[in-house]
DNA sequence: CTTACTGCAAACCATTTGCACGATC
DNA sequence: GATCGTGCAAATGGTTTGCAGTAAG
């Protein structure tokens, strides 16, 4: 048994186009070659790209097509939910200088940083495999939404 | 029964301190004013600052000291651990536009995220009072440390 | 007395903004 | 044809670097 109509259902190539060119129409946005472009471009890679280095690869399909471009439409993209910011921002860095095991909540309207601990969450153990691999300082559950603040306007 | 000697034991103010030029001197590095009251400004609160908010903060009782002491400083201490960077970074803002549930491991000397999976991760549930106060949009499991590339040499 | 740290200024890099042209709907 | 998106250029903001003076060990 299959579930229909699941909106993250995108890993065959050409649905995930047509899942982004439909999500494109629902939030009211113009299909542009350039953002089918940007999009395929990186959803195709797993390198978790900047806009810069996403730019070098599509200027060789589109050699006109602009950073400015890629950059304002990977944050658009991050609106509609067709793309995740993973790391950096323009923002200034951030210090935590709390040494207890806390985990973090951030709100993306107003960019709060909001502690929280469970135990549960402090208890979790890292993979063997990854352990193998990698040496691993330090591990985190990391929540993301709107903060009770930004909820009551 | 107790933990002696617990390194992250410095929930006490004083202990802090003490603890941090303990830290300063095992990393050979000098214990200067600016960087004590650094260290004391940021442990001192939970509200995540940047270097900026620290410095105006510090300002008050060191006039004189620089933004740049401030963002050095800060950047030292996250070396010796005494300090973690939670947000930000004056690097480019990295993407992700695969949907599937994944984690990320970030390796602290080449910057380079590499996913994976767990499902272990995938099924964590977010805490009932969180999610009563925040909406919660996105939960991921972040590790970092040195990866397989970086510790070979 | 040596070495490392600080403060200041300039340079740097990524991102943002304003505007006119061009493309989508 | 109206509106939104794009490309270009300039501005902004945070971080980094170089250097000379100063303080810590």
């Amino acid at each position: 048994m299959r579930k229909q109509n699941e909106t993250t259902n995108r890993a065959e190539p050409e649905k995930r186009t047509s899942w982004f060119v439909e999500q494109c129409r629902v939030n009211g946005l113009k299909v542009t070659p350039q953002r089918v472009a940007i999009y395929e471009a990186l959803v195709d890679t797993d390198e978790h790209p900047s806009a810069e280095t996403l730019h070098r690869k599509i200027r060789k399909l589109y050699p006109r097509i602009s950073l400015d471009t890629v950059n304002r439409t990977l944050l658009t993209l991050a609106e509609i939910g067709a793309a995740f910011v993973v790391e950096g921002s323009g923002d200034a860095r951030r210090f935590d200088g709390r040494a207890g095991k806390h985990q973090h909540f951030k709100c993306v309207k107003c960019n709060r940083i909001v502690d929280f601990h469970h135990k549960v969450f402090d208890r979790i153990k890292v993979p063997a495999d990854i352990r193998k691999r990698f040496r691993v300082l330090r591990k985190t559950v990391y929540l993301e939404g709107i903060c009770d603040m930004c909820r009551k306007r």
